[in-house]
DNA sequence: GCGATTTCTGTGAACGTGCACAGAATGGGG
DNA sequence: CCCCATTCTGTGCACGTTCACAGAAATCGC
């Protein structure tokens, strides 16, 4: 069995006039809630709207508003980011809800391949939406690029390194970094190394700058290995390194959860105990954070937070007003749990 | 410092013919890549575009096309879904990358709240999406309503019991359930049981079914227990009374991943090893299977299939060929860990 | 009862595109 | 030289709104 969708066509603001034997004016009062509109003509205008089941058009009306009332939200990367990190729905949520505040729809784009990265440049081009909220561009991203020259209100969640003009909110890695450490040094550690991961993106090289900042002369290159990226992977690699090079290590500064739970592992299969002989901190208070065993002390990212703050950067440009260049950081709360 | 976003007007089609000396239709033929148009012409109107940064205002193309070449792709109930089930994150690629092959743009719409709905429900009304994917609809969704009365293409991932006449594409729980209860049987298990769980959705009754085809006239209607959600406490507690009413169980089949951890936890408290003394197996694959101790075998659910199959259905509305009624189901693997 | 308001309604233009159609060039063939 | 087919180009209309404006109807003050 099968069914041939009949596309009937819609009801336009015409028919309810004529259904109602008003102008099309009239109708379009009553749609908007604009005042100067008699008793009878609205009641008449709402029972042909009914009757005849119309809907306006959004493609009509934001033609010659020329606005949409929606915002675009860019995800790049998604494979890694959607799969594993929850952040990202969570900065989803916080933007959809202060854009909704706002009665502004929010579009979410996804770009998988680079047949979507131009795809996604038409559809940004095309006036569908009014506002843009990117996470995690990369550097020389080619949206950015097409954003910038529509000119189009944008807000970063994060920020690609070649564009610290742009407005953006993130968090100060540097600063939760040299926190998140001074707390693993009260503890008592003697011995504190890093693992540290992607310094060829801003966040990690903060996290590494605010580590040395936080052990000033007791800084050690020996206690630092670095690993490419934040994975689970290359926690272990960076942990057998560090256990290696200086076996009297009594505490770990991990670029990431991810990372940590990896530390973890090598740290158990060299048969040290976490958090009795070593101190294991990590950074994002993931999921990884609650499932490894001890679970993770950890630096939280404020990920609703970050969605809400971008939405309100756009808004902010949309509404015509003076937007802080440089950007909004967010506090990030240390969660201490029991790996360290 | 401060910067006033200076919203510069676009540059329309009429504009670069102007500037290329040339007409309307002219330009219009390049942009959509018609043929008869001089190599002259066509040179001109390129380096116009490209002077006067024109791009096509999709707003106006789709009030006069009748369409958006988009499709939305609807998520309800984000808070669970997007912070724990990693299901989603997938079909939502699946279904992009089956879009993005058809060159259409999917746009993500989240629904969070009831103004949500109604926001949402205004946005599809209004013409900017040909199509509409949707998960997790419930049951008397307002949303499905709309999509309904617009005679929107539609396809949804699983269905809602009140729309089996509407486009979805699932799996089939029953097939799936017999075939992980076989090959639970296989290990030469003498007396298998099933948590059932949910019996008034038909995910739920399905899957009791098909554990009822796999065991044929050894069927024991004393070796199901029924518990009302797929809950870890509802597997604790249907563990229980299995093992009340049959101490010698010694394989149980559980509804869904989290029910079986609860299961595996009842086990533990009675002092049957897993899966020494009792093998168990669970449904989705989900988080939860690799998290307990011992890891659960378990049946895969195809999330990113999913997707990518949904997109097909819509599109296959789209292009105005026929659609299956009743829905796509589609193949479940077996991933057997170390629970059974 | 009449002008001055206030409230209400209808009309035409515009938004930026695609498309059908008409018409202008071009190029051959007779 | 004319006719016809082919290739190319320009024009007007339609899509469904909103908005400014003009004009009609009602209300009011004197």
């Amino acid at each position: 069995m099968v069914s041939v969708p009949a596309r009937r066509k819609r009801a336009t603001i015409h028919d309810v006039a004529v259904e109602a034997g008003v102008s099309r004016g009239t109708v379009s009062r009553v749609v908007n809630d604009e005042p100067y509109v008699s008793a009878s003509a609205r009641a008449a205008i709402e029972a042909a709207i009914e009757k005849v089941g119309y809907v306006p058009n959004n493609a009509a009306r934001s033609l010659v508003m020329q606005r949409s009332q929606a915002v675009g939200f860019i995800v790049h990367e998604p494979h890694s980011l959607f799969l594993e990190d929850p952040n990202i729905g969570e900065i989803l949520l916080g933007a959809n809800t202060a854009l909704s505040d706002a009665d502004y729809q929010m579009v979410c784009l996804i770009i998988d391949s680079e047949r979507d990265t131009a795809r996604v440049a038409r559809y940004l081009s095309g006036g569908f939406v009014d506002g843009v909220i990117i996470v995690s561009a990369r550097q020389h991203d080619p949206i950015t690029r097409v954003v910038e020259k529509l000119g189009l209100p944008t807000a970063f969640v994060g920020h690609p390194p070649d564009l610290r003009d742009l407005p953006f909110v993130g968090i100060d890695n540097r600063r939760s970094a040299r926190d998140l450490t001074e707390r693993l040094l009260a503890t008592g550690r003697q011995r504190v190394g890093m693992i540290a991961a992607a310094l060829d993106r801003d966040s990690g090289a903060d996290r590494l700058a605010g580590f040395t900042d936080a052990l000033g002369e007791r800084f050690d290159p020996a206690l630092v290995a670095s690993v490419p990226l934040y994975a689970y992977a290359a926690g272990v690699e960076g942990m057998r390194e560090l256990l290696h090079r200086s076996p009297d290590i009594d505490g770990v500064f991990a670029a990431s959860d991810a990372v940590a739970a990896g530390a973890l592992e090598a740290l158990r299969d060299a048969g040290r105990s976490v958090p009795g002989d070593v101190g294991v901190v990590g950074f994002d208070d993931s999921a990884w954070a609650r499932r490894t065993q001890p679970p993770l002390s950890t630096v939280h990212q404020p990920a609703s937070g970050l969605g809400a703050g971008a939405a309100e950067l756009v808004l902010q440009q949309l509404r015509g007003e003076a937007t802080p260049v440089g950007g909004l950081l967010l506090h990030t709360p240390i969660v201490w749990r029991a790996s360290a």
